[in-house]
Formats: structure tokens, C-alpha cells, sequence
DNA sequence: GGCACGATGTGA
DNA sequence: CACATCGTGCCG
């Protein structure tokens, strides 16, 4: 059987166009009410610096946006169109504000859908992923084929940022969405 | 203080 | 295609 490794700081504090495509295959763990449940992360989606406008770090360091300039390895955690919750996963090192939007998970597909799902809000904003007790993510060998396609719903952003290839997805899944 | 607008999902 | 629903950034 393969060896299972919880993700670090090693794998969090790098470059989010290294981590990213690194997500999907990744096993995202999930305490709730005692009981630790394993999902397949399918769908994710870079946001870099302050440069990218379709990143809400693009605006400044704010509140909202302060955990995105910790280093890598926290959550952040925002509400969108008044009603669902979207997590993220900080990386690079402390300053740089980068980010992974969790857009799916298998049988979860849908970034509201799954924090819906598992019961994911503003209480996890600044979690740390390397030491929580209640969420994690782990590498179980798993070596998927990935596929890439421009971000979803950043037509705000202009070009070049509308066309970068900064979604990562499971080929597999991606043909039934 | 007030206002416009989303890194979406659902249902018609 | 319409729309629910509210925190956030920005203006004043």
C-alpha cells in the first residue's frame, strides 16, 4: 500500500502555478463531529499576487485579503454573491499574497457545493492546514492526469488574466460537469 | 453612510 | 435565462 504523507510547509510555500496542478489527485481530510473523512480534490484554480486582477489580493492587503499575505499552508475563506462560502489554500512565502481556489471534490463538484457540503465558513478563515486537527490535505500517491482551461467567472479581470490556464481539473470528472 | 458588485447554484 | 443574498471595497 502507499505511503500517506499530510502536506507541510514544503508543499504550501511555493510558487501557486507549482501548486496548483499538484491539488487535483490530493485527499483533502475533514473532521466533523469526531469522525475524519477522506475527499479527492478534482477542481482547483490559481489566483497569484497582486498583479492578477482576476486575485482578490489585486485590491491591496485588507482584512478580507490579510491571511492571503501570511505564508502558505493557511485557509482563506470568503462569501460570495451573499451565499456561498469559498475555500482557498494559501501558498508561497509570507508577503506574497497567492492563493488555490478548492472548486471540487469528487461527488462534491462545485465550489459552494462542497463547503456547503462539509460545513466550511468564515470560522475557518486563517486556519492552518499543517497543524489543524479539523482539515488537512494529504498525498496518497495518487498520480492523475490533469487537464488546464482559462478561470471561471474572472471576466472582470481583462486580458491577459481571463485567458491564463490557471484551472486544474481531473480530466475524468471534467466530462460530466 | 451608502452603493454596486461578485472566484455560484438552482430552478424555470 | 433570472435571481437569491450580503460582505467588501470604494466613494463621499
Amino acid at each position: 500500500m502507499s505511503k500517506t504523507i499530510r502536506l507541510d510547509h514544503s508543499f504550501f510555500i511555493r510558487d501557486v502555478l507549482d501548486v496548483a496542478p499538484e491539488l487535483p489527485g490530493k485527499i483533502l481530510q475533514f473532521r466533523s463531529n469526531n469522525e475524519v473523512k477522506s475527499y479527492l480534490i478534482t477542481e482547483v484554480e490559481a489566483y497569484r499576487g497582486e498583479e492578477d486582477k482576476a486575485c482578490h489580493a489585486s485590491k491591496g492587503r485588507t482584512a478580507r485579503t490579510e491571511i492571503m499575505y501570511h505564508k502558505g499552508g493557511h485557509i482563506y475563506v470568503y462569501l460570495i454573491y451573499g451565499m456561498y462560502w469559498m475555500l482557498n489554500f494559501v501558498t508561497a512565502e509570507e508577503g506574497n499574497p497567492q492563493a488555490v481556489l478548492i472548486r471540487g471534490l469528487e461527488n462534491l463538484p462545485g465550489p459552494g457545493k462542497l463547503t456547503k457540503s462539509l460545513g466550511i465558513d468564515k470560522s475557518f478563515y486563517g486556519e492552518d492546514l499543517v497543524s489543524s486537527k479539523r482539515i488537512w490535505v494529504e498525498d496518497h500517491g495518487n498520480s492523475p492526469t490533469i487537464s488546464t482551461s482559462a478561470r471561471i467567472g474572472i471576466d472582470y479581470a481583462g486580458e491577459p488574466w481571463v485567458s491564463k490556464p490557471w484551472r486544474f481539473y481531473i480530466g475524468k470528472v471534467e466530462s460530466f460537469r
